[in-house]
DNA sequence: TTATGGTTAGGTAAAACCTAACTAACGAAG
DNA sequence: CTTCGTTAGTTAGGTTTTACCTAACCATAA
């Protein structure tokens, strides 16, 4: 009889491999199978600033201006990103993400959400509750 | 008030995000924080094997022989892998996991066995069980 | 004029792969 | 036993890509 932490392991490892087929789909969906986890990092971290300009992500991220302009250059070929001078300042140019963009920087929280759309579909309401609950006490 | 699929996404998130930090822990403490995702996987592929040659590796993993020589030079300069002659047949090598070897190839486990851990240390019986048997019906 | 924002030029190191040629070991045949 | 063909793995030399750098430059702004 198998025991209870092994139980756990079990379906909490094949959640795990949902999520990474969620995962798998969402760059095959965009044509990006391959894109590092450098990369991808790179594309969230312009998701989550407002408005940001080559330097201040040369500045966020510890790298030289001229290495933001080769990444973003990439990031053009790959339709992730695109430029847009500022109105005000025409010295400044603010890195914007395309649709596609987005979907990358922000494939691992759609594949969470497609894996817990996984689960609701198979749960009913009480299930998710009581599930809720008890995972809330994990720290 | 928030809805049942997004808290659900919430504690799934915090999740992630404790299995993730073990994940980091367990490369920090082999002293290989950049080893890349291919390099984990060729590992893994070794670890799953029973006994692995050069050229069985090549087969497998579709790369010529004098990849895998590269890149187990490689690992033996890491001390993840090193090789051991076949006494019955002087041409062959077979490719042998170290400890750490052993212990990066199985990251991922073992980053799931600490979240595990975390969780049995949160939770009582009733409420494990009562996981495993809701998660269960995830598919 | 000086300062700022971004680009270009030229460079390094590492990862991830390849083909061609080679050495060592083996097994079969004579 | 010797020879030959085959197999296992290595070495040499190469390519492409990623991920970063400094120095110099151009355009814009104050």
């Amino acid at each position: 009889m198998m025991d209870r932490e092994e139980q756990l392991f079990e379906v909490f490892e094949n959640l795990l491999r949902i999520k990474n087929e969620c995962s798998c789909t969402i760059f095959s969906e965009c044509g990006l199978p391959d894109m590092t986890v450098k990369q991808v990092a790179y594309l969230r971290t312009i998701d989550e600033q407002e408005e940001v300009t080559f330097s201040r992500l040369a500045e966020i991220t510890r790298n030289s201006k001229p290495t933001i302009t080769d990444m973003i250059n990439k990031f053009v070929r790959m339709e992730c990103v695109y430029r847009e001078r500022c109105p005000d300042d025409g010295r400044i140019l603010y890195i914007r993400l395309t649709e596609k963009g987005r979907k990358m920087a922000k494939s691992e929280h759609y594949a969470l959400r497609l894996m817990i759309e996984r689960m609701v579909n198979s749960l009913d309401k009480y299930e998710m509750d009581l599930l809720t609950e008890i995972l809330q006490k994990v720290r």
